[in-house]
DNA sequence: AAGGGCATTGAACGGTCGTTCAAACACTCG
DNA sequence: CGAGTGTTTGAACGACCGTTCAATGCCCTT
C-alpha cells in the first residue's frame, strides 16, 4: 500500500484546496468552515491554518484556481486551423465535462462571494476580462479581415450567451436549448 | 410626526424581510444572522422569531418575494397590442429599474442558495417554469400562426439569453452587448 | 546518536450564531 | 379600572465559528 499511502499524503496543500472547491459547490459558502474543510480534506484543523494564513486567503486561493480553468477553455489548440480552433472552444463550453453540476455551482457560488466581498470581486473581474480577450483573439485569428472592435463585439454577445448557457443548465436541465445556444454562438463568431 | 410614526411602526413584519433582501444583496447569505436583520430592520432580535419560525422560512420567504417580481415581468400589458406587449416583456428586463445591482446580486445569491439547499431549489425551479411558460404564451398570443412547441423553443432560447444578460450585467457593465442581446431576444421571439 | 527544521496535531480563546423564553408593553373590551 | 390578547424585548443557552499556539511527529544532515 506504499502508493496510496503516498497518494494520501502528498501534497496536503492541494488536497485542502480540493475539499474547499467540493465544500462550496456542494454546501455555499455555509458549508465551508475551517473545520468542515479539515475533515473534508482528512487533516487536522490547524494544518488549514498553517497552509492558508486566515479563511479569506483559502477562499481567494480557490477562485484563482477556478480562474486558471476558465482561461484554458479559450486556450488555442494548435493542432487545429483557426477557424477549428474558434468552434472547439465554443463547443468546449457545452462539454458534459464542464457542464457538471458540481462545476456550475461552484462557479456560481464564486460568482455570488464575489458581489458580497471586493477583494473577490477584482479576482472575478480580472478572469472575465482574460476570457473574453481570448475569446476575441480566437475569432481574430478565424476571420483575420475583421476590425479589432468588431472581434471584440462578437465576442461580448457570446460572452453573454455562454454565460446564460451556464446557468441554464446549472437552473434547470435544458439539453436542447442549451444545443441551440452553442450553434447561435458560432453564428455570431464565424459570421463573415 | 404621526404618519412618520404610524410608516415605522405598520408592518414590521416586512420591514423584517426588506431587511433580509438589502442584506442578502449586499453582503451574501453569509451577512444574514438574525441579529444582523434585526439591527437593519430597527427591530429586537426575539421579534424575527416571532414571525418566522425560523432563518430557513425567514429565506423562503424572501424567495417567495423575488418569485413574485418575477412573474410580474411577462405579465402581459392590457394596453398593448400582442406584438407590443411582448416587445415591452422583452424590453422590461433590461429596464434600468430592474438592472441594478441590487436586485441582480439578490438573484444571484439566491440562486446559490437553491444550489445549498434542496428546498430552496424547488421554489426557484418553479419560479423559472412559470416565467418560461408566461413568455412562451405572450410569444404564442404575438405569432398566433406559431405551432405550440415552437413558442416553448423560443421562450427556452430568450431565457438562455436573458440569464446570460442578467449575469453579464451583474459581473461587468457592457451596456453595449446588453442592448445588442436584447435585440437579438427580439428577433428569435419574433421571427415570422 | 543527536540535532534542527518542517509538518501536523488538537486544545483553548473569545466571539457570534440560531433558538428559547419569561417578562414587559400596547391595546381593546367589558 | 382591570382582564385579556397579541407584540415586542433582551437575556440566556449550547453549539459552532476563526484564530492562536505549545507540543509532538517525521525526516534529513552532521
Amino acid at each position: 500500500m506504499r502508493a496510496v499511502d503516498a497518494d494520501e499524503k502528498v501534497d496536503r496543500q492541494a488536497r485542502i484546496l480540493d475539499a474547499v472547491l467540493r465544500l462550496l459547490s456542494l454546501q455555499g459558502i455555509s458549508g465551508v468552515s475551517m473545520r468542515a474543510v479539515a475533515r473534508a480534506a482528512g487533516v487536522s484543523l490547524g494544518l488549514v491554518n498553517y497552509y492558508y494564513e486566515d479563511k479569506t486567503s483559502l477562499i481567494r486561493a480557490a477562485l484563482h484556481r477556478i480562474e486558471e480553468q476558465d482561461i484554458a477553455l479559450v486556450e488555442p489548440d494548435p493542432a487545429l486551423e483557426p477557424e477549428e480552433r474558434l468552434r472547439a472552444a465554443l463547443k468546449r463550453v457545452a462539454d458534459p465535462e464542464f457542464l457538471t453540476t458540481e462545476y456550475l455551482s461552484l462557479r456560481l457560488q464564486l460568482w455570488a462571494l464575489a458581489q458580497a466581498h471586493e477583494d473577490f470581486e477584482r479576482i472575478n473581474t480580472e478572469a472575465q476580462e482574460r476570457y473574453r480577450a481570448g475569446l476575441a483573439e480566437l475569432i481574430r485569428a478565424a476571420r483575420p479581415g475583421l476590425p479589432r472592435g468588431e472581434c471584440d463585439r462578437r465576442a461580448a454577445d457570446i460572452n453573454v450567451i455562454q454565460n446564460g448557457l451556464w446557468l441554464t443548465a446549472l437552473l434547470g436541465l435544458d439539453h436542447a436549448s442549451i444545443g441551440r445556444s452553442v450553434a447561435r454562438c458560432e453564428e455570431i463568431a464565424l459570421a463573415e
